[in-house]
DNA sequence: TACCCCCATTAACCTATGTTATAGATGGTT
DNA sequence: AACCATCTATAACATAGGTTAATGGGGGTA
């Protein structure tokens, strides 16, 4: 991944669908320009809250966040993480008022661009609209899996599930050496990832940290032995949907169309 | 909705998007012939299997189905209930392999079609693809709606809130009368929806019933006090999306196009 | 240096929900 | 009309995980 591709779009978006899909120069800067306007926000700060009307579309360029839902009494579930080069609610944003809300864990740098320029893109780059729209199915494939996690899996279970999932997608953006990573979190957020109380989630790390599985100091945590802890999770790899080329993309969108040989 | 709509499309999906989006005429041949390809099922049985291929895209016509998902030993999660009219994971149809099983709850009528037309449509009418993008983001917000039952809401309010919510669907598509509709689900797969256990759903049940909330008899049941169950499960409104037209989509998706001046 | 706030950690206790077991309903089939 | 398979319904008991409360560490700041 040195510096292989002279012609590797600079835009986190652009990189995660040339990871799967070539792209047209026209492509590539259509990319380029949605995410010129970037911000910089502190640790902590809502991006979006829940019951607001919606505003720009966002590409996490640096940094973590989550988004979540909240009960009237406060209770409160984390329905996602928002990582490196992750959307934020893509199509969302065609809604009137966000059922959600969108709060940094860490200083993050974030790509904004206006909602109408979805619409621009779905009639002018089809390539693009699908190439999103596959993204945004493997959000939800992402939430079903933890709906899965909640609803049927042990304390234990789910977080070392959790774990790994947050293994896989960090090391995807190159954020993960040597099963070492940093998680931006405290208990609380993992109890409300993970619907379970504070201090079960606490009992449970011990637990994990007590048979040897991971290490934890700071925000670092180090995973010694992921295959045992996949194995205790049930962990699927299959929802991730990490395989490089979506079949019918691939095909499809390539065969006729209006492509103009890229880089690669 | 007599017959007001002379150019009122018969096909489930056009109805669906017609709701929020008129269409041309060259867009509801387009979705008619989508679906000219029905087939019927038997209860109980699997359109689609965990771990399989995709195959089809499927439109539910007639009947109930589930989409769920298992872990290794047995234990299983419902994700979402398929309803008359919805789509049966339209942009999972991008991906290789299901990560989820869907499987009828009642006999059923199904339109079926191959995933590479998603690309065609994607390609030749921009303004679907984007009204099913943001259909499919409706359903997103539903599952996580779920999440949040399930992770944070008790038995009770996690019950009463999946009645709200399909009275709430099953309205829209004219299935509910006074209050009245057909639940064809046995209490299992109520807990699997719920994350509970059989037996807790059918305490959390009668509860319901001993207050005078619903009524129970076979595979009907009465909400007595929608009101007040809404009440009890905090139910929110704002996740199902109902509002009519989605902003930038009527506004950005109108204005320029290769609009025909459809029906109404 | 002292104060404060936030967070992790643990212990003791409690309860919502799970488990196991049993008995009726219901409905289809021979 | 007897049989079987599924469901619903309850009771009695078990436990995973919640709650409350107390302690200590770390980092900012005045």
């Amino acid at each position: 991944m040195t510096r292989a591709q002279a012609n590797m779009p600079s835009s986190p978006l652009g990189r995660k669908i040339t990871s799967y899909m070539s792209l047209t120069d026209e492509e590539k800067t259509f990319l380029a320009d949605l995410e010129r306007n970037v911000t910089r926000h502190g640790s902590r700060s809502d991006l979006l809250q829940q019951g607001e009307r919606y505003g720009c579309v966002r590409v996490m360029r640096k940094g973590w966040a989550i988004r979540h839902k909240a009960l009237p009494d406060g209770r409160r579930q984390v329905v996602n993480f928002v990582l490196p080069g992750d959307i934020i609610g893509f199509y969302c944003n065609l809604f009137e008022t966000a059922d959600h809300g969108v709060t940094t864990l860490t200083p993050a740098e974030v790509a904004n661009f206006q909602p109408d320029r979805i619409i621009e893109l779905f009639k002018r780059f089809p390539r693009l609209a699908a190439a999103l729209a596959w993204s945004g199915a493997k959000e939800e494939a992402i939430i079903a899996e933890r709906l899965l996690s909640v609803g049927r899996r042990t304390a234990l279970e789910r977080t070392a599930h959790l774990i790994v999932e947050l293994l896989r997608r960090l090391t995807i953006v190159g954020l993960v050496e040597e099963g070492r990573f940093t998680l931006p979190v405290t208990q609380e957020i993992l109890a409300d990832a993970l619907g379970l109380s504070i201090v079960h989630i606490n009992r449970t790390l011990r637990r994990l940290r007590d048979i040897g599985l991971i290490d934890l100091a700071g925000q670092q945590i180090t995973v010694h032995d992921v295959k045992q802890l996949a194995s205790i999770g049930q962990f699927d790899e299959l929802y991730l949907h990490l395989i490089r080329a979506p079949k019918p993309l691939e095909h499809a969108l390539d065969t006729k169309s209006d492509r103009k040989r890229a880089g690669d």
